[in-house]
DNA sequence: GTGGTCTAGACCACC
DNA sequence: GTGGTCTAGACCACG
């Protein structure tokens, strides 16, 4: 784990992405702090932040001594695609439209990247 | 200035960015830290750090007086350019790749939001 | 069960205090960490740290199988008391005292709340 | 500093109590979180978050930059005496009550400890 | 210098 | 084993 933004933030996306791209779904286990801390190098107290803004959001729940489960439903999976993708559009877009790259190139760079 | 990662890497990148744009050529005067501190909202203690590491990347030189400088060429310039495009392309490429949303999808959203 | 300290301390020295007032005599069965468990809606573990205190300060003695004995005398039972009452006395004096209450007042409080 | 409860509400009491005696007042500047953090031995942090709870009770002030200020009141300097009267008093007279101790020995100990 | 936040480790209570 | 909390240290932005 590393980049500019706060780790616990890079997890919060990471499991949203997870949620939007269908590898999550409703009533799964989340792995617990200790075994995705020691996954991914980073300390518990970490993951239970980025745990903790997940169920502010009410997309886990998770009860002490107990397993954490995603508590997810076809509105909020919706809610969580729609909010990523405009905010990863609109980053690339910002970035690209500063350096004075047309739409066309843009879209070229995405053909060569993809693959 | 907001956003997860910290102002001086944004204001980094915002200058970067002109300089690709060609909006910031050779020997251009940089705003002085009071200047673009008013400018942008920020403390000049901020302006100070991003300015510290463009001349350590050899991008601005900071002669007599408190006034920098912008010290580029072609090489450079072309460098910073191949370095955030690559970058902005394969952030947003590993997120909707992530999220499993086709290359089409990607391009239609795009034209959606580019104006 | 609750309050600041941890709830194995308040477990302590609620025993303590039982065994100063009498109720607690040598040679009394204790419990078992199941049914103090049940009696004071806390987890056994928790029970079962608080008796290895005891245990520890020689106050119980676990004998064959689960059910622990109070192993009191007389010197044990004055020690705690003598322990017990001085760091409750104390802690209400030194409070009163930094908060600039007077030893008359706080006579009045303790006859103003004693029912 | 220690104890069985927490620094942090420890610090908050400390600070109450010299609010009530009269010694804190309306307009005082805190000692800075590096400051009273090296006069107790405990970090930062710690004396971070019982500023933090001060602050929500509205009973100080704190602006990033700049110096802490106390912003009390009539009002809320009475609202915390009794707070912390009626605790400390409720506390004692459990003790000792459990223990099985008379209004009149505990009057007999106040008397012997005060001085 | 100041306060605010992120990361880290240890401990508590529960299952 | 699980999640929750307290303490600690480093870094960021501000004055």
């Amino acid at each position: 784990m590393n980049g500019d933004s706060p780790i616990y933030l890079q997890i919060l996306s990471y499991i949203k992405r997870g949620i939007v791209a269908g590898q999550i779904v409703d009533n799964d286990e989340l792995p617990s702090r200790r075994v995705l801390s020691a996954l991914l190098g980073v300390n518990p107290n970490t993951i239970q932040k980025a745990y903790r803004m997940l169920e502010d959001e009410e997309l886990i729940s998770s009860r002490s001594g107990a397993i954490s489960y995603m508590t997810l439903d076809e509105v909020k999976t919706q809610q969580v695609r729609e909010e990523l993708m405009k905010s990863d559009i609109l980053n690339v877009l910002a970035a690209t439209r500063q350096m004075g790259i047309s739409k066309t190139e843009l879209m070229a760079l995405i053909e060569k990247y993809w693959e």
